[in-house]
DNA sequence: TTTTGCGTTAACAAAATTGTTAGATAAAAT
DNA sequence: ATTTTATCTAACAATTTTGTTAACGCAAAA
């Protein structure tokens, strides 16, 4: 036969399941428009994978880490100076979930329909996220106090950053039609989008 | 018998219902469960409105009107000076919001998942958006002239506005763990977030 | 008192969805 | 070439979920 691009239909099945989970869900998705979707019958899914729900604890495996830096990934580079860490967190944070757009709405619905299924991501995020909370409250404590910045609440900065840098890609295919030019460039759009978001937490923190 | 609050058994599926379907969406959502929580047997569920999907509709008939203002409220009343329709604006519309604290979410999900079912309702919303940013946008540009503001696209600072008033609340039940006593009084915690987007947002504006 | 109609239940039926299997086909190994 | 192994299909089976119905009770109307 000839040199065919041989991707596996084990494969496709896992990249067709993503997308479809994804989107609509882990009860939204079917296993057979899984399947149509990957371009095979659903009997194949089943044996590759026997279960919906094995399949779906694949695709949960391979985000897992990325979902625990999507949440935490804000906090930014523990050895920069505390306003430059900020700036420069809002930024990574932001390209972080560019990458994978769909996921934080993913995770986060699945975690509200399913709780008990994540505990043990969401112990990790929680341990890690209470250390990075009090040193970096320090640090903003003692640059407020030196003048530098606004002495404010690490959450509620945190939260403001995942809202400005996650809200946008959870309504972008909503957004889209109603915004005119706007975000006709997704490209363009998404760059906008980050600078808007690095300039807004700026403003916020900026001594006045 | 006794003046009991008589709640019809109709009125309770359909308040069981509306639970269970913004926190697991239309398929995630499942009609022995919702009259369960309902306190009836199933077949009730179905003696009073038929079909799963026509007690659905019945929910998105209830709350079309809110859907359609949390996308807008934003917005203002066009009657203040820029500055101040904002700043009110922003303030209003989370109160709105944090009375459907889970409106937002079920929206968004279920029009990602299933857009054909709501275009009326966008359409509405649209053309409705389309009007009010032309005219904000002069008014806008019309005050950074006068040097009362930042020049900011309008359709910026409302993706702004409604990420950092949504989605608090999308992540509410996931961030109250993480967060130490922040979120501990929830009525407290509101009432300091509202405060936040507004500080956040009237910065952002603000002649620099 | 009888009738009428609503609310209710339990049992059943239908449909949708997930999962299995026996065997066909092709590819690889011996 | 033959055995073995992996891939695949179609048909079927099981399960879950939704929807229906027949029969019963009960309260209000006739």
């Amino acid at each position: 036969m000839i040199e065919q691009e041989k991707i596996s239909k084990e494969q496709l099945i896992l990249e067709a399941a993503e997308q479809e989970f994804f989107i609509k869900g882990y009860d939204g998705a079917r296993t057979t428009s899984i399947a149509q979707r990957a371009g095979v019958t659903h009997a194949m899914l089943h044996y590759y994978y026997r279960t919906k729900e094995q399949l779906f604890e694949r695709i949960i495996e391979k985000y897992a880490k990325t979902i625990a830096e999507t949440m935490l990934a804000a906090m930014g580079n523990p050895t920069m100076p505390i306003v430059e860490r900020l700036k420069d967190g809002v930024s990574a944070h932001f390209d972080l979930v560019a990458t994978n757009p769909l996921l934080p709405r993913f995770f986060l619905n699945e975690i509200i329909a399913r709780p008990e299924r994540y505990n043990l991501l969401y112990d990790k995020i929680k341990s890690i996220a209470g250390v990075l909370f009090a040193s970096m409250q320090c640090e903003i404590d003692a640059a407020a106090e030196r003048g530098e910045m606004e002495r404010v609440d690490i959450r509620m900065l945190l939260m403001s950053i995942l809202s400005l840098n996650i809200f946008p890609f959870i309504i972008h295919d909503f957004a889209q039609p109603v915004m005119g030019d706007l975000m006709a460039n997704r490209e363009q759009f998404i760059q906008q989008r980050k600078a808007e978001n690095v300039e807004i937490i700026m403003r916020r923190i900026k001594k006045m």
